[in-house]
RNA sequence: GCCGGGAUAGCUCAGCUGGUUAGAGCGUCGGAAUCAUAAUCCGUAGGUCGGGGGUUCAAGUCCCUCUCCCGGUACCA
């Protein structure tokens, strides 16, 4: 076990337009709070970094469709996402902001540094530009008639009716998606990272870090076998950090280069709040620091390749000393994702369950090797069968019974049994095996083996069977839940990295400090013999089933609300004028029959008003088409059409789901077809 | 298309450089116990390790091939 060094860790900066969810909790926050809290245990010296990225052409965008300025939309998610890791008990030091002024100011002296080394190149690129506006249109803010596929909405960056991939200045027609106006090619100069400098360096580097983690170094060795490429740094936008160069109005640092500079930054606001100005330098300066970047697999890049790069470049700062990055975490099967508005976000599930059955449920499944699975069922027998059965009611059955039959006070303990010193041998075992695991960032391991010491403890308890010994023999009686009252305090210890409610609870119920705890306490318990327990508490109480049926269908629901709307806001408030879009009838069905070969399509004849359409809809598996024929049905009148394997759909009916249950909306009584709904 | 990763008991996952009868937790089933949030403890069953072929004394682990999933990247003159 390392002792008594200096950890600089930090967790990927959280994008601040959109809000965090689970997901990302399972790579690249919860396993560093775990990390942080084990260190400090033991006895290290650590600081744990996170922040705000808030900057880039998405929150630009984001703004200009909402039509507030940026700092609104930032304002939104930083602050929303910072309460939901207070929630979650994930205790950064600090949790900045790229947006404010120190970091502007940090990340400018970077680039300086970089330029005035003459590290950064320079190159002349086509661009286009919006005279209205007088400034460069950014890929995204672009939209035109795509080269490949002639679709009349394709982006900047790329054509979401065909995939491809495409540069503003293929589009035919192109138009700013901000004016409208049509804009023109005009030259720009942008600074270059000269990443394929450091290509050789960076591969002697990867080669040095043979204890990182396999999928790491496999992701890095992709990398640089294809070859690393020289990077833009600097764009055309307004929203960022302004290059600090004269005759670069209107450019601003990428954000990709900006960003984790914000880890600098961080450091150095926590040690200006502290009163120490320059004391946020033995962490980034000192070769005895070890840097510590947890992060999710997509950021596996920028941190063991870019942002090293960009540090070797400058010359004065350490390199990270491990990546220990994540895979995915998946929702019942389906991936997290915000455009498709599929996912769990922290802000929902804090509102429903418990910050340990959250904790738990991620720690245990957290997606280390590859990616998993997490289900509300899952969280549910995760509490019940481990937390509450195996650790919450050991707990309790043992300080309920000291309640009951040592007058509610910690039974002093006149010898020891053998089995009773093997006991504790056991759990010193654990206990070191516990930090080797977390010292190699095995997250479940560690948590399973704490678990362990939950089972053995239970079966402790039913092996000596102190309810037989209250009778027979009480001293030995008061040895054993004495005992169990010691193995209560070495739960707490062992499991406060993760479960940091529950271990201050019995720490509580045990009366005992909190203040200087250890993690090598963990097998030399300290309680106060004779004294009297504090009030019981249930650590865990059991999650019903209702309370996970209601999850499964607000998932589902909110997984349908995306379809149309693509935005991304998570608010999911609209307006009136929104509502007024869709032209909602009542339409007759005349005909219905099943779409050959198809799963779950029929196709449908409708009579609306004195018009008559045709529409196909996935609902065979819940309706035969004969049962249709003669219903009123509520329609999407003005829906875009499309093709359904090969079929014309004109329009949609509205159905009622739950689960695997579906039923379509209808009127109550008749009323003619036609009829407008709202 | 190319590169990389995945596919292991009902479920969620472990299985470094190939080596005894393939593991854990949960769930199942049977038993014991009754201090405890009907919570515990013991035991049982369950897998031709995605399909096929090969190397080897020996392969979940190496090689080839196929199928399916997930990333990345290229092309769609």
């Amino acid at each position: 076990m390392q002792k008594n060094s200096r950890y600089l860790v930090t967790a990927a900066l959280p994008y601040a337009n959109s809000f965090t969810h689970i997901g990302h909790i399972a790579g690249a926050y919860l396993p560093p709070d775990i990390y942080v809290r084990y260190r400090r245990l033991a006895g290290d010296e650590v600081i744990f970094i996170c922040g705000s990225d808030e900057h880039g052409t998405a929150i630009e965008m984001a703004s200009i469709q909402e039509g507030v300025p940026p700092q609104q939309i930032i304002d939104r998610y930083h602050f929303a996402n910072k309460k939901g890791f207070d929630d979650l008990k994930i205790e950064f030091d600090i949790y900045s902001r790229t947006s404010n002024e120190e970091h502007h100011k940090t990340a400018k002296e970077f680039f300086l540094t970089l330029y005035e080394k003459g590290i950064l190149t320079q190159k002349t690129d086509k661009q286009l530009f919006s005279e209205k506006e007088n400034r460069f249109l950014a890929d995204r803010f672009v939209t035109g008639t795509c080269p490949v596929c002639g679709y009349e909405n394709a982006r900047g960056d790329e054509c979401e009716n065909c995939g491809s991939n495409l540069s503003p200045l293929e589009l035919i027609n192109p138009k700013s998606k901000i004016t409208g106006d049509t804009p023109v090619v005009k030259e720009s100069t942008h600074f270059y990272f000269p990443l394929a400098d450091f290509q050789q360096k960076l591969d002697e580097w990867i080669n040095t870090k043979t204890d990182w983690k396999q999928n790491v170094l496999n992701y890095c060795k992709g990398w640089l076998k294809t070859g690393l490429k020289d990077r833009a740094i600097t764009r055309d936008l307004d929203w960022g950090v302004k290059v600090p160069l004269k005759d670069n109005e209107g450019k601003v640092i990428y954000v990709w280069f900006e960003a984790p500079i914000g880890y600098i930054t961080a450091t150095k606001e926590l040690f200006q709040n502290k009163g120490d100005a320059e004391g946020w330098k033995k962490y980034w300066f000192d070769e005895n620091t070890k840097l510590i970047h947890f992060i999710g697999k997509d950021n596996i890049v920028f941190h063991a390749l870019i942002f090293p790069a960009m540090l070797m470049g400058h010359g004065d700062y350490i390199l990270p000393y491990n990546v220990p990055a994540n895979e995915f975490l998946n929702i019942g099967g389906l991936k997290q994702s915000k455009s498709r508005g599929t996912g769990i976000l922290v802000k929902d599930i804090v509102e429903k369950f418990s910050v340990d059955s959250i904790r738990y449920a991620l720690a245990a499944t957290l997606p280390e090797n590859r990616d998993t699975d997490f289900t509300w069922e899952d969280l549910q027998a995760r509490n019940n069968n481990e937390l509450a059965a195996i650790l919450g009611n050991f707990v309790n059955r043992t300080v309920v019974f000291a309640k009951n039959k040592f007058e509610n006070k910690i039974p002093v303990r006149s010898s020891d049994s053998t089995e009773s010193v093997e006991l504790f041998n056991y759990v010193r075992n654990q206990t070191t095996l516990i930090a080797q695991n977390l010292d190699a960032f095995k997250f479940k391991d560690a948590l399973s083996e704490a678990m362990n010491i939950a089972r053995n403890a239970n079966k402790y308890f039913n092996d000596t069977e102190p309810w037989k010994l209250i009778k027979s023999d009480k001293d030995k009686c008061a040895a054993v839940i004495n005992d169990c009252l010691r193995l209560c305090f070495s739960l707490a210890v062992v499991f406060r990295p993760f479960l940091p409610d529950a271990s201050d609870k019995i720490l509580k119920i045990l009366k005992s400090s909190i203040a200087d705890l250890k993690w090598d306490d963990a097998a030399n318990p300290k309680i106060n013999d004779g004294e009297e327990l504090g009030e019981n508490i249930i650590l865990f109480p059991i999650i019903e089933d209702e309370q996970i049926s209601k999850n499964v269908k607000t998932d589902s629901n909110e997984a349908a609300n995306t379809q149309s709307g693509g935005d991304d806001s998570g608010i999911g408030l609209i307006t009136i004028d929104d509502f007024k879009k869709v032209v909602l009838k009542i339409a007759e069905v005349l005909e219905c029959e099943n779409v050959p070969n198809s799963k779950k399509l029929l196709k449908l004849r409708l009579k609306v008003g004195d018009k008559e359409k045709q529409i196909v809809s996935g609902i065979s598996e819940h309706y035969r088409p004969e049962d249709l024929i003669g219903k009123s049905i509520v329609l999407v009148d003005n829906l875009k059409p499309s093709k359904l394997m090969g079929i014309e759909s004109q329009g949609m009916l509205l159905a009622a789901k739950l689960g695997k249950e579906l039923r379509i909306v209808t009127t109550d009584g008749a009323i003619d077809s036609g009829a407008e709904v709202n």
